[in-house]
DNA sequence: GATCGATGTATCGGGACGATACATCCGGTC
DNA sequence: GACCGGATGTATCGTCCCGATACATCGATC
């Protein structure tokens, strides 16, 4: 998931660690942010696979020979996609089974990169993340109303917040399917043929 | 939080493992479950620590010498309480620090056990854990207003989305707090003086 | 001109998770 | 009455993530 977001996010641009971070922070939702201690791993892993390639395009050219030793090594690595990372980027995008919705982080990646997916991959996605959902909230109806009775107040309320929170996710994502679909629908008439009767504003756009 | 969530439920009466992870699904919001490579660590800390033990009552009478060898050993193993696990509990209960809530599974625990946590004590920690989210939802308020223009529809769309998740929880929070006010007000008109001007009606209880 | 905070690369230990192995018991089924 | 599958049950392993930390440089503020 995270070689995932680093893969797309290198797409764009060549960048080194720091900037990664705080990109990777806005396309998990902002909230919750990603580590170093994640981040340099996934880097070295995405490395080794040979899908980035890592540059050091500041030599420090100062300092004499005796340089601060080990660690010390300043001057900010860049890392970039090769085209085999491209390649697996290409792979990742258009997955559409459930490693793609089942977990609410990958989702949230492969919505981050919606823009480099096609559009019936889209709609296939959204809508498995729905299924997956609705079996959330149902599952959560479920036990709370075989248990309330057994609840005090409190655990009572979290349920039911969690339950309104999960339900809302749902209506999100119809919202979003359903514009997907008025979308391609728009498509297709536009490509069909041009509308009789009320005359078409004027289309400067492509 | 494991730890404690475990503290909690033996509490009540001793369990073996299977059960303790049906019961810390429930306390955990009904949604993620723990897994038993997160559980039977989490016990043998609690164990070294002194604050739980656990009796084998499941003798398996049968079976002669030959037992299947090292990993046989069934008969189902029972966790208990000790004294210091009530006492160490009891102390992690009237935690009203920071640590009581910004974690949010920390939070839901604290909040599975309310009813073994002095009013006062409970009303901090919601407080506290009302701070911290309208913390979250400012952050995240503020990071949307600044990069809107730059973000797709879709990354926009999942920002939005966890905003309103974020706002709708604060105000969960504040009902929360409101009836815990109200409880105590109505405790202490109570305890004070009976209302002069309209009668009280028959009240029983207690 | 010195300190402070942002920027920057990197590692370490602790802990959580999914997968898996192993073992028992209970119900139905032919 | 033999068998089988699924729920119950204990436990470990490898992989990965995270917070904390170390080290290093730069710009700005006072």
């Amino acid at each position: 998931m995270l070689e995932f977001a680093i893969l797309g996010l290198l797409q764009q641009s060549p960048m080194h660690g720091y900037e990664l971070r705080k990109e990777l922070a806005s396309v998990l939702g902002g909230l919750r942010s990603i580590s170093y201690g994640s981040l340099y791993p996934a880097l070295k892993r995405l490395q080794a696979a040979g899908l980035i390639a890592s540059e050091d395009p500041v030599p420090r050219a100062l300092l004499p020979a005796d340089a601060p030793a080990l660690t010390g090594r300043r001057g900010k690595v860049v890392y970039a996609i090769t085209a085999e990372g491209k390649e697996r980027f290409a792979d990742l995008v258009s997955q559409t089974g459930p490693e793609a919705y089942d977990d609410e982080g990958r989702f949230g990646v492969h919505l981050a990169f919606f823009r480099h997916t096609a559009a019936d991959v889209r709609l296939r996605i959204l809508e498995g993340r729905r299924r997956t959902v609705e079996r959330q909230r149902d599952r959560l109806m479920d036990s709370l109303r075989r248990t309330q009775e057994k609840l005090d107040r409190y655990t009572l309320e979290l349920q039911r917040h969690g339950l309104d929170s999960v339900d809302r996710e749902v209506r999100w994502l119809t919202e979003l399917i359903d514009s997907e679909r008025d979308d391609a629908r728009a498509e297709a008439a536009r490509a069909d043929e041009p509308p009789t009767g009320t005359a078409p504003p004027n289309d400067v756009t492509t």
